[in-house]
DNA sequence: TCTGGGGTCCTAGGACCC
DNA sequence: TCTGGGGTCCTAGGACCC
């Protein structure tokens, strides 16, 4: 999809359209729109590229290059949804989709489309029921060759709304056209590492031996020769393998060394990863903290466990610890944080078998009450009341999760 | 007084086992 | 007189993607 964020924005909102807006990573306060606020630009439409926005550009920054750019609150749970409706029409032409990102689908058409001439009719075909389905002011780049790693630089090659199709005789001209940074997992630091020894296009990749690029590159090396050829033989997976984590993260408005307040942030989060994971189905084998400083460095440290779990407290529990018993957070240094983030993973089915112990049926039947509470009334119907924003708590000595929250 | 938030995959070292 | 070889799992960090 193209300026993905911003044309579905421009699809929701007509006042919005031919204008140059900005999709921020978070909500943005307009209240305080001249200060700086910590977040960035998600998403720029056509109209503000063209006038020097660019993504992940901070909002200060993007205002600043044009003052005039509309800032408009990012809406995830909007963005999905639009997803998961052109993931459905991608399902109209064939069962083989991977969702690649929110904005991203691979799809493998070789049995419905038969040839390339088959495939570009699906492509139109697809351009047309978006339009239909989604409005015309969201649209969509796609590329057609025969491997993911092809068909993903086509679909880049031409935008907005660009069809490209790569037959297999062309494959060698079209990626020697490309520039090593267009190809997805060449980063910064790999193309640098690339340039190292020499080698600036994808056309002078292709005249290293094999032997050369495992012996500087190790196992990339095998992958960087493939590239080079642009061979690929992954599979287009199927969408129902299940997410191998699921996470949130904070940044607070302002940095803080007080405990209560990182306590705070820690558990809303925990509590909507837990929230994910029993929507889901979920149970996680392990628990990985991060943590930023004000100057933006930081560690991330992770636990695991035997026992599954798919609760905020549990969750909560196990990620202060691993915060806490850091030496690098060390309270009597307090050091300034800045962001605060808590994932879940080695994620298994959760099998919904009754617990042996007593307590946890009683909190899975209250956990199982919040939940429909939030399935009925949307995310935020409920919270903990620690995590209010007000001094109720007749005790100020310590703080004792277990009786607190 | 600058850089959000959601992910995946890989690597390297250490603990531990036989 | 002396510590090989094969393996798994856990952890921290980094690169990369959108």
């Amino acid at each position: 999809m193209n300026s993905y964020f911003a044309s579905v924005e421009q699809q929701a909102n007509p006042f919005l359209r031919g204008r140059a807006i900005g999709v921020s990573g978070k909500q943005f306060d307009h209240s305080r729109a001249d200060q700086a606020q910590r977040t960035i630009v998600a998403a720029a439409s056509r109209e503000a590229k063209k006038l020097g926005i660019k993504t992940a550009m901070s909002t200060w920054e993007a205002k600043r290059i044009l003052p005039s750019l509309i800032i408009v609150s990012g809406d995830p749970e909007k963005y999905s949804e639009i997803t998961n409706r052109f993931n459905a029409i991608f399902h109209e032409f064939t069962n083989i989709v991977e969702p690649f990102s929110v904005d991203e689908s691979f799809l493998d058409v070789t049995e419905t489309a038969k040839d390339y001439f088959g495939a570009t009719m699906i492509a139109q075909t697809i351009r047309e029921r978006l339009r239909e389905e989604c409005g015309e002011y969201i649209t969509a780049s796609i590329g057609i060759a025969p491997n993911k790693l092809v068909a993903k630089l086509a679909s880049e090659s031409h935008k907005p709304n660009g069809l490209t199709v790569v037959k297999p005789d062309n494959v060698l001209d079209f990626v020697a056209s490309q520039a090593l940074e267009n190809i997805c997992g060449i980063g910064p630091s790999l193309k640098s590492r690339i340039e190292e020894i020499g080698v600036h296009t994808l056309l002078e990749l292709r005249t290293c031996s094999l032997e050369m690029l495992v012996k500087v590159f190790k196992n990339t090396g095998y992958w960087l020769y493939d590239v080079a050829r642009g061979l690929d033989e992954s599979p287009v997976k199927d969408e129902d393998s299940h997410p191998k984590s699921v996470g949130h993260s904070y940044t607070l408005p302002s940095d803080t060394t007080s405990v209560r307040k990182i306590q705070r942030v820690l558990l809303g989060l925990c509590e909507k990863v837990a929230w994910r994971l029993r929507r889901d189905g979920f149970l996680a084998g392990q628990v990985t903290t991060c943590v930023r400083f004000k100057h933006l460095d930081g560690f991330s440290a992770q636990h695991r466990f035997n026992e599954p779990i798919a609760d905020g407290l549990d969750l909560f529990k196990i990620a202060w610890n691993i915060i806490s018993s850091s030496q690098r957070t060390d309270t009597s240094q307090s050091r300034s944080i800045r962001l605060i983030g808590i994932s879940a993973s080695a994620l298994t089915r959760n099998p919904e078998q009754p617990s042996l112990f007593l307590n946890r049926q009683k909190m899975r039947l209250v956990t199982n009450a919040l939940d429909a509470i939030q399935t009925r009334y949307g995310s935020g119907s409920w919270t903990r009341a620690s995590l209010l924003d007000v001094e109720f708590r007749a005790r100020s000595s310590g703080w004792h999760y277990d009786h607190e929250i």
